[in-house]
DNA sequence: TAAAGTTAGTTTATGCCGTAAGGAGTTGCA
DNA sequence: TGCAACTCCTTACGGCATAAACTAACTTTA
């Protein structure tokens, strides 16, 4: 399910995430053996490594020694909780690609890094896009990207949609890869298994396949669907491959829209 | 989160999406009151309207008129339900676009046509790629795409590529669109009124934006971020023009690759 | 026609989830 | 010394998927 940005109190939300509240020292009550940062690194690693499904604040709590209902001292709620490291993840990407080598190295470089920090943690992926976090990080990234891109000497709105094209294309291409990996864990299957299953009951079910679905067929049959690299499962191949293909395919595009008219 | 593709028991499951199964009139027992057909259906209603996270045994149980345990007589299991879910819907994508006006006028008419589909089933978008459902109306669909990007001429390793790039850049600008539609139900605040209080709170907590973000800043101050239609959300009209820019600068890249290379 | 077997659908229960409510113990300041 | 603020816990509630055991309806067999 998409996650969506928390809905509770805004103002503590936005102070969280760009941290706004100096860390008072003389305060009542016991010392806070928890914070704010080692509450959302132990999420991100729960998430990187057992996948968004598995984030609870259960589990959370319980790598740290604490009962869920620990959290809710530092936290406002899940919801901000994934915010939170939603943010603080985007903050591993790099925010100084070299432009000297011109804009489509810098893009290219940089594409690869997203892609990677996108495989990377899988969970950020299933954060909502429609309600932005609108964390710190996330401004970076932004304006990275558009910080290489404004290089096509491109107008802003055309700018606009050739990052959003990019972005889109990264994190579909990514998002296979992603998935890929967390599905053995997932299904408590290996992709061989799987396909191996798989592939004899759709022969079973549709011996007309062939007839049915010809170019899908001749595609196959073109070798196109045989893999490379028999330790990389077919899956991951596919995404790994596609991206670097569709990037060529979308760098020449926007070379295209820069020559062109502009606009 | 995203659902994974069923793990019960995989002959079933071909069985049940393939339709292999004849209905034996003389069974002993209760007449069935429902069908698999009628209980797919009500799912997908459910998850239209209210999305997939409110998808639950349950709630397509109520709607029926049953327990959520009564479905289990029909299908194995809830990840069981949403595979027919998904391949169901994927039924009413057209598999005919006509080719005398060309592939590029072809793939226009494909991609608007997909990117509707997704808009009008979000939750279609939260089906895991990585262990492909399998079902016959999948396999239309990746054949008409096929079909329809052969005509570029494109060697199989290319024609692969091509349609995986533009299927993730679909499903990107869909997902915006998708996501921001699904925005206000799921937090019960409408776009203008969280904008409105986000801003303010930005402003608020980085009163140094524009030193921050200067290029970010720059686009905002362009009016690329200016609605041109007020009754249109901002998200997703940043989607819809976004989607329709981007496939322009696509088609260009896909043009070169095909003049070029050929690969 | 009666018994036996199969099936549709129910109730009940288990173990997850987020989180509200309230209480226990700790600390700083008046 | 007492109070207020604070961390963290236990308990509880309503939701989820689904296992297990049951009832009732229906066909087949004796």
């Amino acid at each position: 399910m998409v996650v969506f940005a928390g809905q509770g109190d805004a103002r503590r939300s936005m102070a969280l995430l760009w941290r706004t509240t100096g860390s008072d020292d003389t305060r009542p009550g016991p010392k806070p053996a928890l914070s704010v940062d080692l509450i959302v690194d132990t999420a991100i690693a729960v998430a990187d490594a057992e996948g968004m499904a598995a984030l609870s604040m259960r589990a959370v709590g319980e790598r740290l020694g604490r009962t869920a209902m620990a959290l809710y001292t530092y936290v406002p709620s899940k919801s901000e909780l994934v915010d939170l490291m939603y943010d603080r993840a985007l903050a591993e990407l790099s925010t100084r690609h070299d432009l000297t080598g011109g804009w489509r190295a810098a893009v290219t470089s940089w594409a690869r890094e997203t892609w990677e920090f996108y495989v990377r943690h899988p969970w950020v992926l299933q954060v909502s896009q429609a309600r932005p976090v609108l964390g710190p990080n996330e401004y970076v990234m932004i304006e990275e990207a558009l910080r290489i891109l404004r290089e096509t000497g491109l107008k802003a709105g055309a700018l606009r949609y050739v990052v959003g094209t990019l972005f889109y294309f990264v994190r579909g291409a990514a998002q296979t890869v992603a998935e890929s990996r967390q599905a053995p864990a997932a299904t408590g299957m290996s992709d061989e298994e799987w396909w191996y299953a798989r592939s004899a009951l759709l022969t079973e079910v549709a011996p007309d396949f062939a007839e049915r679905f010809p170019t899908t067929a001749w595609l196959a049959g073109e070798g196109a669907y045989e893999s490379q690299d028999e330790t990389v499962p077919y899956m991951e191949q596919e995404g790994r491959d596609t991206f670097a293909a569709g990037l060529v395919i979308l760098l020449d595009g926007i070379e295209a829209t820069v020559s062109g008219a502009g606009v």
